[in-house]
DNA sequence: AAAAAAC
């Protein structure tokens, strides 16, 4: 199946000729004739599975005939998170480069005074986000009778996030004679009861089992000691191959603690999460899409749909609290048909977490050791309030020959992570007992590799960057990764579909960064 | 337990 064969018209085929794809993903294949048949939709797809293309494609051949008046938008498209609805709208300017569409990107944290002068100039599509949607809405900046598409993005998170009210009430404003388009990565019963109330005669469409990660990512846990997280990570780092990554925590306030103690340790991060300036999350979120940021420590704002193209691993350093936001996160990684590596980092007390995980996605994830450092087991018992932390059980006699320093000088948490001289320039190897049950497993589980094992990172062969080779070089590259990858999944014995585009990915997917190095290699493990 | 979203 070809894009030319959806019925869009030769302008849009022609701008995603130029972004280099070919071959429509399943939910494409799917939704977009219906789209264009001027039918409601049923989408049942996570993201990563090109559901933002599959709305947006028809929407610019509809779209195309007819004109926007002043502050009657024609369309209207909710996101849940500003950098979804930002993501959204870069998607219309690429695909309808060759249209003249008028678009207007209303979400909080920016000036209204430039969505106002928008609206008033008259939008084709509006991509919003609910609060500031409603604000503009009661100032009386948009009128609502002229909206002949709706799109509502993430119907489940949205749930998560409280917003259904605003949504109801949003929905309420629109006139019933319209298109509507519904997507939700799960199907709970009170998403189930929204899609009947807004939809008419919908078309369903359910392109990925909810709950199952991509097949094309590789997971790992790391059980450590809380005071040996960061350690453990920086360890994952150096020892994994990694390109770039996004690096999960539960809280904003770790966000903030762990971007400043990698870039203490040289790397080169960033942080991502809703309380900073919108200004600074556009800025570094679009570095690290350019790469000129290599890892990416985030909140949750980050978990569902952020699409950036060819990113090598997600690191959980928290785990998450909900189980299906670890579904979420993973899948930033091993997206369009590539593989990715996603490893999690719990602490003995977030046993309960990590079954939570286990059940909703139906297998043991691999566990991995890191060498010298004391591994314990995972809890499973009530955390009730006062229990005592789990510690290490050398930590009193480490506690004695570290460094002195004023106790007042640093926060607690980074003092902990001093108290271990062991760490970094070792490996990371599998259970031993995963590799005598099941020895075929073992081999491709992530185990560092054992040339990279005991020394110290500059003394590591350079790894050749994919950008300098030549074109053809390239494909090559991948056509044996691809091999890799199936003789792989064949060991697994994993039955889970690839999503994506096979071994026909586009050249611009196969563009890579530079490989991640810490800038310098600190010379101890200390935080200053 | 947290995060997200309007000023």
């Amino acid at each position: 199946m070809q894009f030319s064969e959806l019925g869009l018209g030769p302008e849009v085929l022609q701008a995603i000729s130029e972004v280099g794809y070919t071959t429509p993903t399943p939910i494409q294949e799917k939704a977009i004739p219906w789209v264009l048949q001027g039918r409601d939709v049923l989408g049942c797809a996570q993201t990563g599975t090109g559901k933002t293309a599959s709305f947006t494609l028809p929407m610019i051949e509809i779209l195309a005939q007819g004109r926007a008046r002043a502050r009657m938008p024609r369309s209207l498209i909710l996101e849940p998170t500003r950098e979804l609805a930002a993501q959204v709208a870069d998607n219309f300017e690429i695909y309808g480069k060759y249209h003249k569409l008028n678009m207007a990107l209303l979400i909080g944290g920016e000036s209204f005074g430039d969505q106002v002068k928008k609206l008033e100039r008259g939008v084709d599509v509006l991509i919003a986000t609910p609060g500031r949607m409603i604000d503009l809405f009661e100032r009386g900046n948009i009128l609502l009778s002229d909206i002949k598409i709706l799109v509502i993005d993430e119907a489940d998170r949205m749930l998560d996030m409280g917003f259904i009210p605003d949504i109801e009430r949003i929905v309420g404003l629109l006139p019933k004679l319209r298109q509507t388009l519904f997507f939700s990565a799960t199907m709970p019963p009170e998403i189930r009861r929204l899609a009947d109330q807004f939809l008419m005669n919908p078309r369903e469409i359910t392109v990925a089992p909810p709950a199952s990660p991509a097949a094309t990512v590789t997971q790992a846990l790391a059980v450590a000691y809380d005071e040996d997280k960061r350690k453990v990570l920086r360890h994952l780092l150096q020892t994994e191959d990694v390109k770039n990554a996004f690096i999960f925590c539960n809280r904003k306030k770790d966000v903030g603690i762990l971007h400043q103690s990698l870039s203490r340790h040289g790397f080169n991060a960033g942080a991502l999460h809703g309380d900073m300036v919108q200004s600074k999350r556009t800025e570094t979120l679009e570095a690290f899409k350019q790469g000129s940021i290599d890892l990416l420590v985030c909140s949750d704002v980050a978990a569902r749909g952020i699409d950036i193209k060819g990113v090598s691993h997600v690191f959980n350093f928290d785990v998450p609290f909900n189980a299906e936001d670890y579904v979420h996160r993973i899948g930033r990684t091993g997206r369009a048909g590539l593989t990715g590596r996603a490893f999690t980092i719990a602490a003995p007390e977030d046993g309960r977490l990590v079954q939570a995980i286990e059940k909703l996605i139906g297998r043991e994830i691999p566990r991995v050791l890191i060498d010298g450092l004391e591994t314990p087991e995972l809890e499973f018992e009530e955390s009730g309030r006062g229990r005592r932390r789990p510690r290490r059980k050398d930590e009193g006699r480490k506690e004695e020959g570290r460094k002195s320093e004023p106790r007042s000088a640093r926060p607690p948490r980074s003092r902990a992570a001093d108290r271990t001289e062991a760490g970094d320039s070792a490996a990371a190897t599998p259970v031993p007992e995963e590799r005598a049950a099941r020895p075929e497993r073992s081999e491709r589980s992530v185990r560092a590799r054992p040339e990279r094992t005991d020394r110290p990172v500059q003394d590591r062969p350079e790894r050749p960057v994919r950008e300098d080779r030549p074109r053809e070089d390239r494909r090559s590259r991948f056509a044996d990764r691809g091999e890799d990858r199936r003789r792989r999944r064949d060991e697994d014995d994993d039955r889970t579909p690839v999503i994506g585009f096979g071994d026909d990915v586009p050249a611009f997917i196969l563009r890579a960064a530079r490989p991640v190095r810490p800038a310098a290699l600190p010379d101890s493990d200390a935080e200053g």
